[in-house]
DNA sequence: GTTGCCGGGTC
DNA sequence: GACCCGGCAAC
């Protein structure tokens, strides 16, 4: 795709876009060309910004934008209804290639096409060459500063209704000010303070969906990064995003563990299912040989900015370039997270060999990386050390290891507790102490002096393959009872647990 | 395919 | 805690 194709696209495709949603950044997914045909027949954010890009009075949408779908008078209008439906059950299908668009509320599409890498690692073709790029930029040098307050306003969660009508110039004026310094002093993104009161928080967390939303707006979306997308009525950028929020968790630290905490209360997520897969959208720079990962784009744009492009890395102010360097990818949380419970009960001092992801290639590296050096891995406190949770049943089983290792498993004083080791279950004995260590449940009582000892006793090597005990030779209770027997089988394999009548 | 049982869910 | 079950790995 070239600037030229870019440039031929109709009117109608800036008017499509909505408002802060450039054509240059339409166009930028191949893939999402159909998406965009959807978007000008007039599927149309509503908000409004009288923003004025290159010419193209972006105000023009408005006429379509508060239009019901059905009756969208646009051109491709009768299309529409179907087409947006169809296009809304694909939405998982784009998500999965790596595209991103998301329904932010009735009659709002807000689409985010920025550079994307799918999962297998497949670089689209939208990661157009940069000469094309540069000569988009060139025409449509969008900046953050040219959307328009009351557009800002819009996005902003801050609690003012937004039928508000606007109240004057000053009002204005402040509001333009307070705007262009929070946009000018974005360092603050990086660097949050702890003792951040709400609204600096939510301050913050608008700021970083900014930041993040101009990563995408070089490729002409001004629209938040709303994945995942199930709440949202609202039309509150940031922090309503499941990615900003468990980014900003996973990248700055704990004090964003509160901003996530604010953000649930304040958009009243319903808790997430456990099993629920999620993915979620993380960073990657594009630089040869560079597979940096990081969770925000602030974050990779600060990293392109210092490290490929030698910028001052204390300046935030960005032309926008390093967004050409990093590319969105998509992670399976659950991944992510079984990453995580490996690492999350060991100890800080812990200096173990990198969780397997299974997201194979260098993005597992680069990720597990990412991992292990963010503070939540580092948070988990040392008596934190489960082992495994058993069921009672399962502790009553004679399985036995009678002896405390005492040899030095390690030749450095490290710790490595896996969270997934074999669990070392000790017969308790009398006189003997015990040996189920557990957070979640207290079984039995664990003695300070055993707490101070199990940690030569749980790093025990574990198996490389898998946590399964291999198999018992001995009978159990269905083979000797048979299924027509049930009852007589012992509750453990009644509930197809390991079996506490035939043991091995 | 069968079996054992882990991990996690529900009540 | 009792109970249940999906799913995995060994067989």
């Amino acid at each position: 795709m070239t600037s030229k194709r870019l440039l031929d696209k109709s009117p109608a495709g800036v008017r499509g876009t909505g408002a802060g949603h450039v054509v240059y950044g339409g166009n930028y997914c191949t893939k999402v060309s159909e998406h965009f045909s959807a978007k000008t027949a007039g599927v149309i954010t509503r908000k409004k910004a009288p923003a004025t890009v290159n010419g193209f009075d972006t105000q023009i949408v408005d006429t379509c934008s508060l239009q019901e779908p059905s009756k969208e008078p646009c051109p491709n209008g009768s299309q529409l209804a179907s087409g947006r439906e169809k296009h809304n059950s694909k939405k998982k299908a784009f998500c999965t290639s790596g595209e991103r668009e998301r329904e932010v509320g009735p009659g709002e599409v807000l689409n985010c096409c920025t550079h994307r890498l799918s999962i297998n690692g497949q670089r689209q073709e939208d990661h157009m060459q940069v000469d094309s790029i540069i000569s988009l930029r060139s025409v449509l040098p969008l900046r953050v500063t040219d959307v328009s307050v009351e557009e800002i306003y819009a996005s902003s969660h801050i609690p003012v209704p937004r039928n508000r009508k606007p109240s004057g110039h000053a009002d204005k004026e402040v509001m333009a000010a307070t705007v262009l310094t929070t946009l000018s002093t974005s360092p603050l993104v990086l660097n949050p303070s702890l003792g951040a009161s709400v609204s600096e928080t939510s301050c913050r967390g608008w700021k970083e969906s900014l930041s993040a939303s101009y990563s995408s707006s070089t490729s002409g979306n001004w629209s938040w990064d709303a994945s995942d997308q199930s709440v949202p009525s609202t039309p509150s950028p940031p922090l309503s995003t499941d990615v900003s929020k468990n980014f900003l968790i996973y990248s700055q630290g704990e004090d964003n563990i509160e901003e996530a905490e604010s953000t649930h209360f304040l958009f009243e997520d319903p808790i997430p299912r456990k099993r629920k897969n999620s993915m979620k959208v993380m960073f990657k720079c594009l630089w040869k040989n560079c597979e940096k990962v990081l969770s925000t784009s602030s974050g990779i744009q600060r990293h392109i900015r210092t490290i490929h492009l030698g910028r001052n890395g204390d300046s935030d102010h960005s032309d926008g370039e390093e967004d050409f360097y990093y590319s969105e990818i998509e992670v399976n949380m659950d991944s992510l997270t079984e990453g995580l419970s490996n690492l999350t009960p060991t100890s800080p001092t812990t200096i173990g060999p990198p969780p397997v992801f299974p997201l194979g290639s260098d993005l597992a590296r680069s990720k597990s990386a990412t991992v292990v050096n963010s503070p939540l891995s580092q948070s988990a406190p040392s008596t934190l050390c489960h082992i495994r949770t058993d069921h009672a049943y399962q502790a009553t089983a004679p399985v036995s290891i009678p002896t405390v290792s005492s040899e030095p498993l390690h030749s450095h004083s490290a710790i490595s507790v896996s969270w997934q080791s074999p669990s070392i279950i000790f017969k308790s004995q009398p006189g003997a102490h015990v040996g189920i260590l557990s957070t979640g449940e207290k079984r039995q009582p664990v003695t300070h002096a055993i707490s101070k000892t199990h940690t030569t006793t749980i790093s025990t090597p574990k198996p490389s393959t898998g946590t399964r005990k291999p198999r018992g030779e001995a009978k159990k209770c269905r083979k000797v009872y048979g299924m027509e027997k049930k009852d007589l089988w012992c509750t453990a394999c009644r509930w197809k647990k390991a079996c506490q009548r035939f043991t091995d």
